[in-house]
DNA sequence: ATATTAAGATTACAATCATCATCCAAATGA
DNA sequence: TCATTTGGATGATGATTGTAATCTTAATAT
């Protein structure tokens, strides 16, 4: 209850963005509540306000830090080619399947988002090109092999969480390996 | 407020049901009310549960009816070329994107589905399979193209409607056209 | 040291939610 | 014709929601 230093506000600001995140992806948004995120993050729903206008305004910041989580891996390789591979491996891992709340967050919350054109579909928008344009063939600036990946991946991903079978589920993830084996192979040419 | 005929009950029943599948997978789930629901069909909310258990049994019921709407274009087909034809056509159209609410309901409520595996995960799945099925190549039993072009194709329109630009979001849909071509010429051998 | 500021707690608010008990009237069966 | 049944309307339930005003207290500035 009291005041705290300048760094932990930072820190409370932090420890919201993250339970956000992770909370908004495993339940989807409107099924978690703002009290539902300050508890996680381990603090009372009224303070809320003072680090966020709106629930909305967190959705927004909470969609940007999950791709951020999601890109870092892949963005920390020496070179594309290796960034690629650790983006697809980890894009089909039966950890990704398993775990929607540190996984992509077009996939647990595109819908969602995609009804209300809002700043986050701005945001989610824009994310999507940016993991396009990480898949993309390097040559060219032709981004539409890594949107086709990017739909593959995102619809394998999607059908294996729906899956009721952990074998048809582990199908979908293969399917979705050989599928991007399919259109890199022919982009490639 | 009467006691209506045998006939008038199943009327309400099925405009409950149309109601409810349009809904949905416009709004989402937990966004939709029984109220809005009930509204949508014509009657006060507290009848609803004359003719559903709960919400979650009208969401089941809900996301077949959906399914069923989608697939009987398709499957009036004469032939089964036609039908992939009809589906492809169909799912990939700008009117699909631009109409969840009587769009594939997989998109619009799979997210959303997959959290909760209760009885309309099972009928989730088994929808997708079906889809599959429809779309896999027909010679053998093997339904993994099919399946791949599930994937590419959910994945293609989730993304075009996430898409900010209405020119990105067209890109989408000519890239998930592509993309089944180059994954039907591949499996075709 | 004192005054000021502001982070977070507490409490409250007006809405909205799914569910249900009760009531009403029309359709059915005798 | 009359009693019984039942679909739907009405209204209430307790819970939960996003948002905000108020209070408390520790960190800062003077």
């Amino acid at each position: 209850m009291p005041r705290m230093s300048a760094s932990a506000k930072e820190e409370s600001h932090d420890r919201i963005l993250t339970a956000a995140a992770r909370l908004f992806r495993e339940r989807g948004i409107e099924a978690t509540s703002v009290a539902d995120i300050m508890k996680a993050a381990g603090l009372t729903h009224g303070g809320f306000y003072r680090h966020f206008d709106s629930k909305q305004a967190l959705v927004t910041a909470a969609f940007r830090r999950a791709v951020e989580e999601l890109l870092s891996e892949a963005e920390a390789a020496p070179d594309r080619e290796e960034a690629q591979a650790r983006f697809l491996a980890r894009y089909l891992s039966s950890e990704h399947v398993g775990d929607p709340g540190h996984g992509c967050p077009l996939i647990a919350l595109g819908a969602e988002i995609a009804r209300d054109d809002g700043p986050a579909q701005t945001e989610a928008s824009s994310a999507m090109e940016r993991m396009a344009a990480l898949l993309a063939t390097g040559e060219q600036d032709d981004v539409d092999p890594g949107l086709a990946m990017m739909a593959l991946l995102l619809g394998a991903v999607s059908l294996a969480r729906i899956a009721k079978s952990p074998e048809l589920s582990a199908k979908m993830r293969a399917v979705g390996e050989r599928g991007v084996d399919v259109l890199k192979s022919h982009w490639r040419d």
